[in-house]
DNA sequence: ACATTAATTATGT
DNA sequence: ACATAATTAATGT
């Protein structure tokens, strides 16, 4: 796929690179992203001149869980995914994280390793800073620090209605709301209904739902002969997420 | 109400 | 042509 935002003109063109090895971050990457858009320029200057870019494929791992936490991210272009992985090598994801959000602050929760492993789901482009500068990120930054605890407590929250979900639903309420938050977060709206924004397989969607790809796979063969979904290999496109919502609140017994 | 196994077909490089 | 993804049926817990 292509990057063609201006986000990534910035950082792939070098145009004339000053004194410094790396081309000069623009301020317009941060400028409207919530953790610094109360901040001045030359704050947000001191922010990008600190900063590494640097870009990752489709696949490839932001960090590892259990390595330590040297650096932390804000994601700019992409979605990450978040995945442990179980003695047996079975992958859990534990939630999918869209351009313009923090990750791997690990520091923000009294840890000194990562908690889990952070994938781009797809070609995906993040800024670093060293884990050290964190403290003095919310000390001298006005609304980083409500800013990045209000992520913290969105994903927290997410993470305790998914427990709730795996405990007390059936594998097709859990679908359904997995794709209903997929198409949440990270859906884009195309002419037959909303997309979700990155490749997915069934694995994936079985991986988010503890449940398995072949169950998934003849979920959604049969919604999308009643017209609610459609997906070709690795998309998946809700036609009638009213529909999801109704399926998603399924009876609970028998 | 599901998972597992296995066989088969489709799809993207 | 090859690997990966998806479907489908049959069988098991």
């Amino acid at each position: 796929m292509e990057l063609a935002c201006n986000l990534c003109q910035n950082l792939v063109m070098d145009g004339q690179a000053p004194r410094k090895t790396l081309p000069r971050l623009d301020e317009s990457l941060l400028i409207h992203l919530p953790p610094f858009s109360r901040l001045a320029k030359r704050q947000i200057r001191t922010i990008l001149d600190q900063a590494t870019s640097r870009r990752y494929d489709e696949g490839a791992a932001v960090f590892h869980e259990g390595d330590p936490a040297d650096r932390f991210f804000m994601l700019l272009d992409g979605y990450v995914r978040v995945i442990r992985i179980t003695e047996t090598g079975e992958q859990v994801t534990a939630l999918h994280i869209p351009a313009g959000q923090l990750l791997g602050f690990a520091r923000a929760i009294g840890r000194d390793t990562y908690p889990a492993t952070a994938v781009a789901a797809t070609e995906s482009i993040a800024l670093s800073w060293p884990t050290r500068l964190w403290d003095t990120f919310l000390a001298d930054y006005d609304g980083f620090a409500t800013e990045t605890y209000k992520t913290l407590g969105y994903r927290m929250g997410e993470m305790n209605t998914r427990i709730v979900e795996l405990a007390t639903q059936q594998v097709e309420q859990r679908v359904a709301n997995a794709l209903l938050r997929l198409i949440n977060q990270t859906g884009r709206k195309v002419d037959g209904g909303i997309e979700i924004d990155f490749p997915i397989t069934r694995q994936d969607l079985s991986e988010l739902t503890a449940t398995t790809l072949h169950t998934v796979s003849r979920l959604l063969s049969g919604w999308e002969k009643r017209g609610l979904v459609e997906s070709r290999r690795k998309r998946i496109k809700v036609c009638n997420p009213h529909a999801l919502v109704v399926l998603s609140q399924g009876q609970a017994s028998d």
